[in-house]
DNA sequence: CCTCCTCGTGGAATCGATTACACGACCGCG
DNA sequence: CGCGGTCGTGTAATCGATTCCACGAGGAGG
C-alpha cells in the first residue's frame, strides 16, 4: 500500500509538503498542492490512520460498551450513537458485554489499549478497578442509561420515575391491586431505580409491595420467564407484572402462554423500554418508552465535548408511558387521558 | 500513560528486553523477566496497540459492514461474528450501512484507513469501485449473507431454495393459490434469489407469478407496508404475501391491521428470516430460519483463515421452514410433517 | 544596495512499539 | 589453554505519519 513517501517521490516534493497538503496547512504553493493531489490520485493513496494516531495521539474513535446488543433498546442506542459520532467525525467501536462483568472488562481493556479518544459505558455492574482507574486517570468517559454512583463521570440517562407513577396510576385505574415487578440486577442503577420508583408509586396509592412480588431478574428473557412462573405458583398470584426491561417482558409473555393462560385476562403485563415489536405482539404491550435516539446523541455530544476540552454536561430526559392492551383496557378512541400525556 | 521506555527504566533494562518479556520471547533471563513484570505491575503499563500495529502491520481487528443493525437478523449475525472473532483473538469494528451504498462506502473506506486485517461484508449493492479495488488488491475479504457475483471473494451464506419450496408447498397444501412476494432490492443477491426461488417453486406447482404480485421492497418495514397496501388495492388481491425479510413482514402486518383486516383470515403472511419476536406476534409468523449464528462463525473462520495464510472456504448452509399460524393452519399436535423437517 | 520579513520548502526528530544485529560472558570440548 | 557456540542483553533501524526548525528566494523598506 502506498505510503506518504511514495506520494512525495511521485510528486517530486518532500513528505513534509505532502503532509501539509493533506492537512491543508496554509503555506503550500498552488503548484505543489496540485502536484501532490495528482500523485495521491495516481497512486490511490490513503493516509494510514494507525501511523497518524501514533503521532497525534488521537484516534478519532469512541468506544461504546453496552450490556446486550440483542436487546433492541441497546441496538437502537448503538445506532444513534454511531450516527451522531459520524456526524462529528468520529468512528465507534462497540463492545457487547452481554451483562457479564468479565466481558465488560475485556472490552474496556481492549478499547483503552487501542487508545480510543473516549469511552461511552452502560455499566453492567459497579465497575471494575480498571474502569474506575481509567476514569480517575482522566480518560474521557460518559455513562449512558446506567451509571455508577460516586464516580465523577457525566451521566446521560432518562428518568422513568414519573412514567412509572403514570403506569401505576393506569393499573390502579383499571382495578388492579396486586402488582408485582420483575426487577433488574441490583448491581445496576436502572435495576434498582425502577424497583424504587415502582415501590414509591404503589406506596402513594396505599398499595403494598410484598417481597414475594419482587422477582429478581437479570434483564434477560429467560429470567423473566422463570420469575413469572414463580409468581404464577404463588398461593395468591399478582394481577399484573411489570418487567423492568423488554426482554424480561418477552419471557413473561412466554411463561403465561406456556401455561395456557392469556394476557391480560389471567395476568396483565407492562414493560420498561418500548420497542417496535410491542405493537405487534399478542396483545400489544403497554410500555414505558425512553427517548433512546436522543439519549445516544446527547451522550456522544457530552463525550465529544469532554474530549475536545469543553465542559461536558450530564443530561436527564423524561420517559413516557405508552398505553396498549396488555393491561386490560382496550385502547378506546377516547380523548387523551392524563395518563397518556404522561411525564415531562 | 506509561510507555515501554518507562517500564524499561523502572526495571533497569532496555526496551528490547521489555518487549521480549511481553511477547514471551524465549531468551530472557528469569531475573529480567521478574523485574519487568514487577515494573509493568507497578506502573499499570499496557502496551499501545496503535504503536504495535504500526510496526507489525497487524491490527488484530476485523471490519464488519452490515446492511442494517436494526434488523434483528443482522444484530444476531454481528453478535456471533464478534464472539467467534474474540475467541480467535480479534476485535470487530461494525459499520452499519443502513442499506445505503454511500454509507457502506464510507465504512469500507474508514475501515481500510484503519488497516483492519480483514473485512466481512454483506453488500448493499453491486459494490463500489473502492470495495472491488480492495478485494482485487488483496485485502482479505469474505462476503456474508449477500455477495457480489463475479468477484473472487469467499461467500458464507445460507441457501433458502429448498425452504422456499417447502414454504410454497405448505401454502399450496393450505389451499392458497394466489401468492405474492415482497421482494428485496434487485441490487442484492438475496433480493434476487428469494424471488427466483419463489417463482420456481410456484412454477413447479403450475402456479403463475404475475408481475402485479411482485412488489418491490427495500428490506425496510415501510416498504413492506407500502407494497402490501398495493396488493390489497388490487382488483384481485393475493391470498398470501411472502416477505423477503422480517422487517418487510412487520410492515405488511401493519398494513393489514391498519385496514382492520386480519392475518391470516384476510391475508396470510410468511417471511424470510426467523426472529424471536415472530413467536409473540399476533399471529405468530411462519418464517424461513437461517442458521444465523453458525453463518457468522463460519464467516469469521473463513476470513481468519485467509488472513493467516490458510485457504479460505466458501460455505453454504441450509435454511429451514418454521411453520406457525400466520398462513392459516393452526399448529396441530401432529406427527412432524415432511414440511417441518424441511431442507438440507 | 543592504537588511529584514515572509513564504515555501526540506531535513530530521518524534510517537511507542518490534526486531535484526552485535557484543560480551560463559560454557564445554579438544 | 584456546576456540566455537549458546545465551542474554543492548543499540539502533524501522513502521508512516506530523511538526519544529532552518534555510534560501524574493519583496519591501530604508
Amino acid at each position: 500500500m502506498a505510503s506518504i513517501k511514495d506520494v512525495a517521490a511521485e510528486a517530486g516534493v518532500s513528505v513534509a509538503t505532502v503532509s501539509r497538503v493533506l492537512n491543508d496547512h496554509p503555506s503550500v504553493s498552488e503548484d505543489a498542492r496540485r502536484r501532490v493531489m495528482a500523485a495521491v490520485a495516481a497512486l490511490g493513496y490513503r493516509p494510514n490512520a494507525v501511523a497518524r494516531s501514533l503521532r497525534t495521539d488521537q484516534t478519532h474513535t469512541l468506544g461504546l460498551v453496552i450490556s446486550d446488543v440483542l436487546n433492541p433498546y441497546f441496538t437502537e442506542l448503538a445506532r444513534s450513537v454511531e450516527e451522531e459520532a459520524r456526524a462529528l467525525g468520529y468512528s465507534v467501536i462497540i463492545g457487547n458485554a452481554d451483562e457479564r462483568p468479565d466481558l465488560q472488562d475485556h472490552h474496556v481493556r481492549t478499547l483503552l489499549d487501542r487508545r480510543i479518544d473516549g469511552l461511552l459505558v452502560s455499566p453492567t455492574d459497579g465497575g471494575s478497578p480498571l474502569m474506575l482507574d481509567a476514569a480517575r486517570a482522566g480518560t474521557p468517559m460518559v455513562f449512558v442509561d446506567r451509571w455508577i454512583p460516586g464516580v465523577d463521570v457525566p451521566v446521560v440517562r432518562s428518568d422513568g420515575r414519573a412514567a412509572v407513577r403514570d403506569l401505576v396510576a393506569h393499573l390502579h385505574g383499571l382495578g388492579h391491586r396486586r402488582l408485582a415487578i420483575i426487577a433488574g440486577p441490583a448491581a445496576t442503577t436502572t435495576g434498582r431505580e425502577r424497583v424504587e420508583a415502582f415501590r414509591e408509586a404503589l406506596a402513594d396509592l396505599g398499595l403494598p409491595l410484598p417481597d414475594a412480588y419482587i422477582g429478581q431478574g437479570d434483564f434477560q428473557a429467560e429470567s423473566g420467564r422463570r420469575v413469572t412462573e414463580g409468581f404464577l405458583d404463588l398461593p395468591e398470584p399478582p394481577e399484573v407484572v411489570f418487567a423492568a426491561d423488554n426482554l424480561m417482558a418477552l419471557g413473561a409473555l412466554d411463561a403465561v402462554r406456556a401455561r395456557g393462560l392469556t394476557v391480560p385476562g389471567d395476568l396483565a403485563l407492562a414493560a420498561f423500554d418500548d420497542i417496535p415489536w410491542f405493537v405487534h405482539t399478542d396483545p400489544p404491550v403497554t410500555a414505558i418508552a425512553q427517548p433512546t435516539g436522543e439519549l445516544g446523541r446527547a451522550a456522544v455530544r457530552a463525550l465529544v465535548d469532554r474530549i475536545e476540552g469543553r465542559p461536558p454536561r450530564s443530561v436527564t430526559l423524561p420517559a413516557r408511558l405508552v398505553v396498549r392492551r396488555s393491561c386490560g383496557e382496550p385502547p378506546q378512541p377516547l380523548p387523551p387521558s392524563p395518563v397518556q400525556r404522561s411525564t415531562s
